[in-house]
DNA sequence: TCCGGCCATGTAAGCGTTTGCATAATTCCG
DNA sequence: CGGAATTATGCAAACGCTTACATGGCCGGA
C-alpha cells in the first residue's frame, strides 16, 4: 500500500531540482526548456508517477477535455452505433464522453445540472422535443454546441443532419419498380420528427415525379417502435390492403413489425409485399428475411458531431456551419426479386 | 449578449454583502447560516446565475461526481442495454458518467490517460482480457473500482456478476424434456470468458445429473458473434447433426446465427431443432421465431455496478463485496412445444 | 449584573496548476 | 571584447472554491 497524497507539481520540480513553472513547460510546450533539464524533469516524473491534476488544470485553461452527449435514450442499436462512433473520435482527438439520456425526470436534470454544465468543453445533442431552456442555457454559458437532429444554423448552432432525401428517393423509385404509386406507403415515426418529415416529404416528392399524388393513408405518422409497425401492420392485413403493396418504413423496427404481421397474416416476402426499412442498424442485416433499407451511417454521424464540436472549440467564432451525411439504399432480401427457385 | 466571465462566488458574496465563506456554507451546509442571510445569499445567486465551478470544487473536495464506465465495446443491444442501465442508477445518485469503450489502441490509451484517470471518482470495468496494467494502476491511484466481468474479491475489488448456473440449468433442463442428453450442444463465447466457462460447466453438470457425460463435440467456444453461430450451424447442418437437436448458445447473436443455418437447410423451428439463446437482449424477442433465451438482466448489472462504486466511495475501507444476479429462462417459439396446428 | 457558551459570520490558508514578467545565462555581431 | 539580442529558468500571482480557526454578538444562569 503506497497510494498516499498523489504527486504534485510541486513534488516533481523538487525530484528534478527546478521550479515548477519548468516542469508546466516541459509538460506543455515541451520546446521552451533546454533538452538535458526537459530530461531531468522527464525522468523525475516517470519515477514518481506523477499524473497532473485536471482540476488544478481545468481551472486554470478552463478546460476539461470532455465533451457531452445527451441523446433522448440510449439504448437500442441506433443510438449505441452513433454512441460508438462519437466515443471513437472523441478519443481520437483527445476527448472523454460524458453520455446523458435526457430521459430523465426534469427534478433530476435541476439537481444535477442539465448536464454537468460547466464541466464539459462542449455538447452534442439530439432532442426529441426541442427544447428552450437548453438552447438559451447553452447560449449564454456559451458552452459549444452541435445539433444532431435538424438544421440549427438560423438559431446560431452547428448541426449534423443526414440526407434523407437521396435515400428516400432511391427505396421509393425502387419500390415503384414494382409496384404501382397508388399501392406505396410512408409509415414515418412521429410526426414532428424531423427526419420523419424529411423522409415523408421526399417519398411524396418521388410519387409525384411518377404522376401521382398521395393519398392521406399513403403517408401515416406514429412511434420509432417495433409496436406501432404491428399495429399500422396488423390493420392493414385486416382490411387487407398490404397484399401487393410496397412500404418504406421511417426505421427498421417498425418494417420489422410490419413484416411480422404481413407473415403472420401468410403474405409472402417480397412477392407479396416488398418492404423497406430505414437506418440499417444491424436488426435489419441480422433479420430474415434480411432487411432492405436505407442506410444511415450512424457512427458517421456521432463522429462528425464530435468533429464538428471540437473545430467550434478550437474556433469559437466561426459561423455556423451543417454538414450533411449521404444515405443510401441497400437492397436485402425484404424488397428485392424474389430468388430464382 | 451577456455572457461574459461566469460570476464566481466572490461575485456573489459581494452583492448578497457576505464573505465567500458564507456562500459556500448555503451552498454545502444550509443549516449553518441563518435563514435571513440564506434568504439573501440565494437571492444574489439566482439574480447572477451562478453556479459554482466544478474544476475550484474538485480541486478542494477531490471530487468529480463522475463515474467511468469502460467496456469492451459500447455498441451493440448487449452493452447499450448494460450502459443505459448503468447511466439511470448514476443520474439518480447524483452521478455523471464517463464511457470508454476499451476497444482503442494501446497509444491513444496512453495519450489521453486510461480513462480520465484522476478526474473520474470511480470506474466499472469489462474487461474482455484481464490487464494486469488496469489492475495495478487502479489499485495504486487507489480508485475505487468495480468489475462487471468476474468475480474479483481475491483481488481485493468489488464486483457484480450473473448467476449463470441456475438460467443455464433452467435452460437445459428445458432441453431435455425434448431431446436425449447425447442430442444436447452448448456452442459459447470465447473459452476465456469468464460466463461461458460458467454457462458450459453448468450445461454440463446438468448433463451429468441426467446421466450423461457430455462429449467434448457437445461442449464448444467461439467467439460472441452471429458468424460463430452460422460457422457452427453450417459445419453441423452439412453433416447432418443437427436435426432433433437441443441447443443451448452463448449468446443471442450466436443461436440466431445458427437458427439461420438450420432454417436454410430446411429443418423446422422448434420441431426438428429447439434452440436457446443467451441474455435476451432485444433480438431474441424482435426476431422470428422468437428466441427462447435466458434472461441476464443487463440493466441491472449495470446499475448495480453502479451502486456498487457509490457505496465504496463512500464508505473507502468496507470488505469487497460481490454482488450476483439471478437468471432465469424465458420460453419462446424456438424451443417450445409447437403450436397445435 | 457579569460571565461562560453557543451561534453566526469572517479571515485566510490552502488545493495544484499555468503564465506574465523578471532575471540570469548564453550567444552573437561588429 | 563589450553590449544587444536571445534563450533558459525562476518568482509569484492568479484561478474559484472549501474549511479550520478566530471573532464578535447574544443568550441564559447565577
Amino acid at each position: 500500500m503506497s497510494a498516499h497524497r498523489p504527486s504534485s507539481i510541486q513534488d516533481v520540480a523538487s525530484a528534478a531540482g527546478v521550479s515548477t513553472a519548468t516542469v508546466s513547460r516541459v509538460l506543455n510546450n515541451a520546446d521552451l526548456v533546454a533538452p538535458a533539464t526537459a530530461a531531468k524533469v522527464q525522468e523525475a516524473i516517470r519515477r514518481l508517477g506523477y499524473k497532473p491534476n485536471p482540476f488544478a488544470q481545468g481551472l486554470m485553461t478552463r478546460k476539461s477535455h470532455v465533451l457531452g452527449i445527451a441523446l433522448p435514450d440510449i439504448h437500442g442499436e441506433f443510438y449505441s452505433e452513433l454512441l460508438r462512433g462519437a466515443d471513437a473520435e472523441a478519443r481520437r482527438l483527445g476527448y472523454h464522453m460524458l453520455v446523458s439520456s435526457e430521459a430523465h425526470s426534469r427534478a433530476e436534470q435541476e439537481r444535477t445540472g442539465s448536464l454537468a454544465f460547466g464541466f464539459i468543453d462542449g455538447l452534442a445533442v439530439m432532442i426529441a422535443e426541442p427544447n428552450d431552456d437548453l438552447w438559451r442555457e447553452a447560449r449564454d454559458s456559451s458552452l459549444p454546441l452541435v445539433v444532431l437532429d435538424s438544421d440549427q444554423r438560423e438559431r446560431g448552432f452547428d448541426s449534423v443532419v443526414v440526407d434523407n432525401s437521396t435515400g428516400t428517393r432511391e427505396a421509393t423509385e425502387h419500390l415503384l419498380a414494382f409496384v404501382k404509386p397508388e399501392r406505396c406507403f410512408f409509415v414515418g415515426g412521429p410526426k414532428e420528427n424531423f427526419d420523419t418529415q424529411q423522409r415523408g416529404a421526399a417519398f411524396q416528392e418521388t410519387l409525384a415525379r411518377a404522376h401521382w399524388t398521395a393519398r392521406p393513408d399513403q403517408i401515416v405518422h406514429g412511434r420509432y417502435s417495433l409496436a406501432w409497425g404491428q399495429m399500422w401492420g396488423a390493420e392493414m392485413t385486416r382490411t387487407d390492403k398490404l397484399k401487393g403493396a410496397g412500404v418504406l418504413a421511417g426505421n427498421d423496427e417498425i418494417a420489422l413489425g410490419i413484416l411480422h404481421m404481413a407473415q403472420e397474416s401468410g403474405l409472402r416476402i417480397p412477392d407479396e409485399l416488398r418492404i423497406i426499412g430505414f437506418d440499417d442498424t444491424r436488426l435489419a442485416s441480422l433479420v430474415r428475411p434480411a432487411l432492405s433499407t436505407v442506410r444511415v451511417p450512424l457512427a458517421e454521424v456521432g463522429a462528425a458531431a464530435i468533429r464538428a464540436l471540437v473545430e467550434r472549440i478550437d474556433e469559437p467564432d466561426r459561423a455556423p456551419r451543417t454538414v450533411s451525411l449521404a444515405t443510401k439504399l441497400i437492397i436485402r432480401e425484404s424488397s428485392a426479386a424474389p430468388k430464382p427457385t
